[in-house]
This record gives structure tokens, sequence and C-alpha cells, in this order.
DNA sequence: GTCTATATCTGGATAGAC
DNA sequence: GTCTATCCAGATATAGAC
């Protein structure tokens, strides 16, 4: 910080994103000024236009990377399994996964709308394509009468949301371990995809 | 519009809070200005001052009103019933209330960052006590033996995400009916919180 | 590759006439 | 209560020296 002259290219990219990253996740992308991030790098403002031709190919360039990075690891994590084997794994996946990176999972929440329509237009597909992984795994389970879930576009939605919601609430250092938390969610998920007698009937106390 | 003159604060208030409550659910709050509300109104900029403050009271105007009506009309559907039977009350009127208001649903919870300290901390107030009317719910139910719900507080959040999350897929008009998506959201909280003796076993295909 | 300086624009908010 | 005009701060982005 506070330097003055020289050239660093090698690392100022990076410094770059991770700024803006940080940012538009506390601040909110329209709130954040590239004078802002500027600052945080420790750099001038007209530095920053040698890593991205604007402020949106910025917000862009982060939420393009981060969904890369998930279909990638959701891939690597791929086993020829039973359904309820991969939906466990799912649940377990996004979880982890999430938790690893909250800042990257919010601003691909909150900042969808601060895309340009081409921008939104290439994320959307990449989120439809994750989300659809769920709805795969879904509807083979309801096929082989492993779940219960008539309709399991409704459901990928429901449970993603579920699931998704864990990071609005976990702090790092609290009560329960990322694992624990799975496995309280897996639980939830587990039962709420299955088949139970007990529909519409009072249960016995 | 176009109009130039003239006095009708009877009717421009409420249409300013109209304009501002759609303007900021599409563009968000930190990238609408007074101008556009303006705009939107078919006023002049100086003329919004009669009726705010600045721009940061009239957010917190729209959320304060928003939580007010939210607690107000879950009070209205209290009834002394059953856990199960207040469960899926929660369920049907959470849907059914945040559908009915899907702008001032997503500002809720997009525009959080952009209030005062001040004026976050009497919102987040708000927004804790109607969430825990869900988790105390799950309480009394778990200890009356109808729930299978061993951590009360991440099973409150997790139902809150996954119901708040019908606002970001329905669509009026659309295949379902919202008493038919709050049919199948119930039927999944309902087996969610539900004790099974399907635990780790596979079950029978 | 970074700096300084600047062009150009738009923002929130206010003053005073009507 | 609304309008017009304006202040001033801050924005994105670029130009040209080093």
């Amino acid at each position: 910080m506070a330097r003055t002259q020289g050239s660093h290219s090698d690392i100022t990219g990076p410094r770059v994103r991770a700024a803006a990253l940080r940012l538009f996740a506390q601040h909110g992308y329209a709130a954040v000024s590239m004078r802002q991030i500027a600052r945080e790098v420790g750099v001038q403002v007209g530095a920053l236009y040698n890593y991205t031709p604007d402020k949106q190919a910025l917000l862009f360039s982060l939420l393009k990377g981060h969904m890369d990075d998930l279909l990638e690891e959701w891939q690597a994590e791929q086993r020829p399994e039973a359904s309820r084997a991969r939906l466990e794994a799912f649940v377990r996946f996004h979880i982890r996964f999430n938790l690893a990176r909250p800042e990257a999972i919010f601003i691909s929440y909150m900042e969808l709308r601060n895309l340009t329509p081409e921008n939104f237009a290439v994320i959307e597909a990449l989120r439809k394509r994750y989300e659809g992984a769920l709805e795969e795994i879904l509807r083979d389970g309801q096929a082989e009468g492993a779940f219960s879930v008539p309709d399991t576009r409704l459901a990928s939605y429901a449970l993603i949301a579920m699931l998704t919601g864990v990071n609005t609430w976990y702090r790092a250092g609290g009560r329960l371990s990322i694992a624990e938390v799975a496995d309280i969610y897996w639980d939830m998920v587990r039962k709420a995809v299955s088949a139970d007698d007990a529909t519409g009937a009072p249960q016995p106390a």
C-alpha cells in the first residue's frame, strides 16, 4: 500500500479481482466505485483499466469464473451410484462448496440484475445446468421408486433454496462444523423426498 | 405524466412510494436515482422531498411498512391449534403472503445492506420476531412428539429459506395456482419434520 | 504498468419563485 | 406542493508522461 510506482502485472491482476469480489459482496456492485477498488488494491484508479475494460466486465468475470468452478468441481464429484447416494452427494457438495466461498455465492445471487442482458444470459445458462443436475437426480429416483416426489421441478427449486440458505446464517467457528450442518440438512432432505404413510393423517404421539 | 403544475399531496405520496418500490425492486436501491423516481411519478425531483427527507428514509419506510404488515397479518392468522396444524398454517400463510407482494419481499432481502446501521437494526428485529414464530412452532411440536426435529433453530432457517424461495420462480398464470404450490410445499415440509423409520437404511424399491 | 490530470456526466439535496 | 435552477460531491473512463 502507498506504493507510488513500479510494474506488478503478475500480482496486481488477482488483487484487483479479490478486492472487487470483497467490495461487491460487502456493499453491492452499484454502490462500489472504481476508486474504492483501486484504494483497496493500493493503486490509482487508472491502473485498474489494465486489467478490465470496464466495471461491468469485472463483475461478469467474477461470476463466470465462479460458475465455471462450480460446474467443474461438481463434475469431478460424479460417481455411478444409486439415486439416493447421488442426492446425498449433491447435498453435501452444495453445502461444502458454498460455504467455502461465501462472497462469490453472495454476489452470484445479488448482482445478477446488474449484468448486461448478454452477460446475464451466459450466467443464467450455467446456473440452469447446475440446478438441472439436481432435478435429474430427483427424476431418476422417482422413476426407480426410491423417492416420492410428484413434481421434480418444484422439489429441485425447494431443495436448492433450502441448501443455499445455509450461507445466510452459517459462521465459521460457530456451534456446528460444516459436516454436522450437512448431516442435519441431509436428514431433512432425505425425509422430504421420501415416501411416508402419514399423508394427511395425524401421527401417533 | 407531463403535468407541469398543481398540488396533489393526497395522491403523490403513495405514488412516490409505489414508484420507489417498483424501481428499487427492478434495479436495486443504489442504482436508482431520485430523478428516475420523479420521472416515474411525473413530477420534478424537488417535489419528492415533500414526501421523504431523503432517499434512505424512503427505503426504510418501505421495508418497515412491509414488516409491520407481515407481523400484523400473521398475528391475525393465529388459532389455538396443535403444532402440526400451526405449522401447516405457517407454510400456507408464508407462501400466500409472499406471492402477493413480490417486490416488497425482494427488496426486503436484497436491500438490507443499504440501510443505515440504525435502520437495519429495526428491520432485523422485526424479521427475527417473525422467524421466531416458526421456531416456536417447531419447538412445541418437538416437545409434544409431533415432529422429529433435533435442531429447531437450523430447521427453522432451512424451512424459511425453502418457502421464501418460491418467489424466485413462481409466475402468476403459470402451470400451478398458489394453493397448489402451497400443497406441494406443505407436503415436503410435513415429511421433512416428521419421524420416519428409514434413518440411514436404504428403502425398498 | 502505473501515475497524474482531466473530460464528461450523473448523483443527492437545497433555494427560492410561483 | 411543485417547479426551475443550481451547488457540490462523486462517478466512469481516458490521455499522456514516466
